[in-house]
DNA sequence: CACGGTATTTTGCTATAGCAAATTCGTCAA
DNA sequence: TTGACGAATTTGCTATAGCAAAATACCGTG
């Protein structure tokens, strides 16, 4: 990944570090759901006092990934398909909202910045389909792309101007974002046209914005939204 | 308020009850905006332990009641009118949402117990119309009335069957879960008639539910939530 | 074998102490 | 007066210990 041209200042404290080791082990399958977890249990696994990882623990809940099922009980949330699905679900309609409320904030200047974003991805994609033919490996162009990805998204976010709806979105995207982009890395490396269909309607979703047409910028984003999660999560 | 008929098993920590007790003092304006808070002050004026407070406080950071305005500092936040207007606009839509969502998967016995509910409330605003004319003191009965409101609003999102989508409404609410209550019965008391309008919207609501029409439903909500919204905090 | 009650162990919660880093404050020079 | 720089204080973070309650293991009875 490209790092930040800024540094990143987060103080990565041990809890955080707890936070994303166990987070990571959710998602890959090392701790199963329905599985018990405790503090004292957790900290001897990371080496660390049971005071950070407490705070891990409550976090990992609010995002759901953790469930108690009685008062000094605490297990692995098993996310039955109904629940992934209603999560896809409220991503894809907030992300339709974030699309309606950028069709009636955005500024001239950020839709600009919106076009370039996609211009910078269009020139990787020749970049990419070029060096596919000579079978040169592509994974660093790909994580580019992915990263154009994210700056195009967060670009439109901010062109809502809503940092409430913004946040209240990435709250519901601790799955996709925990795990979607190594996902999505492997999938386009095995098929490199995969999604490629997808980047027409980005330039939709700008042009809708430009017009201010609220109804297709949802529209579009929605359907967007839609696709993608049924390729990453349908299988 | 009327206590539920099964016990709230609630274990109340201290944690909780400091999260309770601090968010109190800032929706109240004890704590006001801008100013610092230390673990270490907030425990002795608790008269707890800092351990408690600390997740105290990272629970109402994550409300976005404080804000970290650096490594070692914590503020209240000082959310402007922008961002109320922000959050009362995400509440809006989010609660719109919902009543798209129930209008897809409500049942007919939950639809029911909609209807239930609002007669129970049409009872209750007889009776307090009648005590209206006697003078006599109607808080109790005014009460009673807002928790059938809080159950018919609970009732709703239980139609829309997905509990995702109902979490994220609910952290929205910190503010007006906070002090709408309060607030809602001085206006109710002072002006018996306040809100009067509301009651036929919600019928129409249902009506729109039953009909599984998203669109009616969806409007139907978000001018209600407006009107109410901006009722209470336009002043 | 099933089940209710008891004893043991586990576990979350809280208090306390200490550390490293950040914040604050006083001082001095430009 | 303003700005910077260093000392002193504050403060968040982590480790550890202990307690009360829950969870679990155990056992005797039906």
């Amino acid at each position: 990944m490209v790092t930040d041209s800024l540094a990143t200042l987060t103080s990565d404290t041990l809890a955080d570090q707890a936070y994303r080791s166990v987070r990571a082990a959710i998602v890959t399958g090392e701790l199963r759901p329905g599985q018990k977890v405790t503090e004292r249990g957790l900290a001897e696994r990371l080496s660390v006092s049971p005071t950070p990882v407490r705070e891990a623990i409550r976090r990992l809940e609010q995002d759901g990934l953790l469930t108690r099922t009685g008062p000094r009980t605490v297990k692995v949330s098993d996310l039955g398909d109904t629940a992934l699905q209603d999560l896809a679900e409220v991503e894809v309609a907030l992300r339709g909202m974030v699309a309606r409320f950028a069709a009636r904030h955005a500024t001239p200047e950020k839709l600009d910045n919106l076009d370039a974003i996609l211009d910078e991805a269009d020139d990787l994609r020749i970049v990419i389909r070029k060096r596919l033919s000579d079978s040169a490996p592509t994974t660093r162009h790909i994580n580019q792309l992915l990263d154009t990805v994210q700056r195009f998204n967060d670009a439109v976010n901010a062109c809502a101007g809503n940092p409430v709806l913004v946040r209240l979105l990435d709250q519901t995207r601790v799955f996709s974002q925990a795990e979607s982009r190594a996902r999505r890395l492997e999938r386009a490396l095995e098929d490199p046209h995969f999604g490629e269909e997808r980047w027409a309607t980005h330039r939709a979703l700008v042009d809708a914005l430009r017009a201010g047409d609220e109804g297709t910028a949802e529209a579009v984003v929605i359907e967007d939204a839609r696709g993608g999660l049924s390729a990453l999560l349908g299988e």
